[in-house]
DNA sequence: AAACTGAAGTGGACAGTGTCAACATTGGTT
DNA sequence: AACCAATGTTGACACTGTCCACTTCAGTTT
């Protein structure tokens, strides 16, 4: 934000290493990824990303995070989307199976980064509420989806407890495994 | 096979590298993991392990064959082992609930060997057959305890057809998401 | 028995990696 | 104008995957 035209210096580095990470990682995966590549791809010193991350793994769970951002952007328009054109089908269950495709379209579209976010050490916790994301996680919407149900009377109560665990299961084992080829 | 009381030169490498590759990566990960680790710890030269492995990944996928056997086995004896000490349930239905605990028994006891195997990057395909196990794999031990199922008719042929990726998407996604910390 | 041979293992080298410590440059505050 | 904390840079270290040329064998051929 300051006046300086070009960034001599500095511009905002930090989102500018997750966005190379995010890209690289996306064609190349977490494996062929190194955290100087991002540096030299941002054109700085190597060194310069560890004034804004500790470790590499910083780094790595940081693109997670981003990449969870857009999952949940792109949850949540599929979801609206849903919402508009749907036939003679209720509401509640239009938005549900929305939700469910985009889950594992997301993963079809970007599997290194589906991936990444679920690879654990360390990026794993990025899920438990902990990291305070502005977008609501894809939970969260699977959630809202669910009491829907509920709220329209098609998911007894009784059936609902669970059903989050269970919807989501089948989910992501359904990505995953397209992932791994089958 | 031969007389020679200690391996001056050579013992049977490859199956001492996989071997030592299974134990390292149980115990730190798959991104901690280094070819010249095992080589050291096999107690050989590092490029000792090009003679048996193109790649450090072909080492990898020799990893995960032998994780997935490990899995295989596991999965067979647990479904035997329920054949007998059930209850007065069904048989069929005891060895398919019993196949689906060993899946994710398996997986949160060795939580790295079960994310190598899936993780993608040329290790996906030790899945399809190719690879000639001597073990039936976890896929076809589902497709038994289905077909077993069926046959007792507490399946409909009808239902059948799909069962084995819907079976398998829950159970592996559970699996995931277990090792994800939820 | 001596010589050959091809498989199995060794040592040295190279580029590339994550990370540390010490130095340099900046924009904003006093 | 002097200072300071944040931000970047250089140089170095140990380590990695992989290539190359060399050695050491076991077993076969003469």
């Amino acid at each position: 934000m300051s006046h300086s035209r070009d960034a001599y210096h500095h511009g905002d580095l930090r989102n500018a290493l997750v966005a190379s990470a995010v890209r690289l990682i996306e064609q190349g995966g977490e494996a062929a990824f190194s955290l100087r590549e991002a540096a030299r791809d941002v054109g700085v010193s190597a060194n310069a990303a560890y004034r804004h991350f500790d470790d590499k793994t910083a780094l790595l769970t940081a693109a997670a995070t981003g990449g969870l951002e857009r999952m949940s952007a792109l949850m949540q328009s599929a979801m609206d989307r849903a919402a508009k054109s749907r036939g003679k089908k209720s509401l509640a269950i239009a938005r549900f199976t929305a939700v469910g495709r985009a889950y594992v379209e997301f993963a079809l579209a970007h599997p290194e980064l589906f991936r990444l976010m679920f690879s654990g050490s360390g990026v794993e916790c990025l899920n438990r509420g902990a990291a305070g994301l502005a977008t609501p996680t894809p939970w969260e919407l699977l959630g809202q989806s669910l009491d829907a149900l509920v709220a329209e009377g098609v998911l007894t109560p009784e059936r609902r407890a669970g059903a989050e665990l269970k919807a989501w299961s089948v989910v992501h084992g359904f990505a995953s495994l397209a992932l791994a080829g089958h």
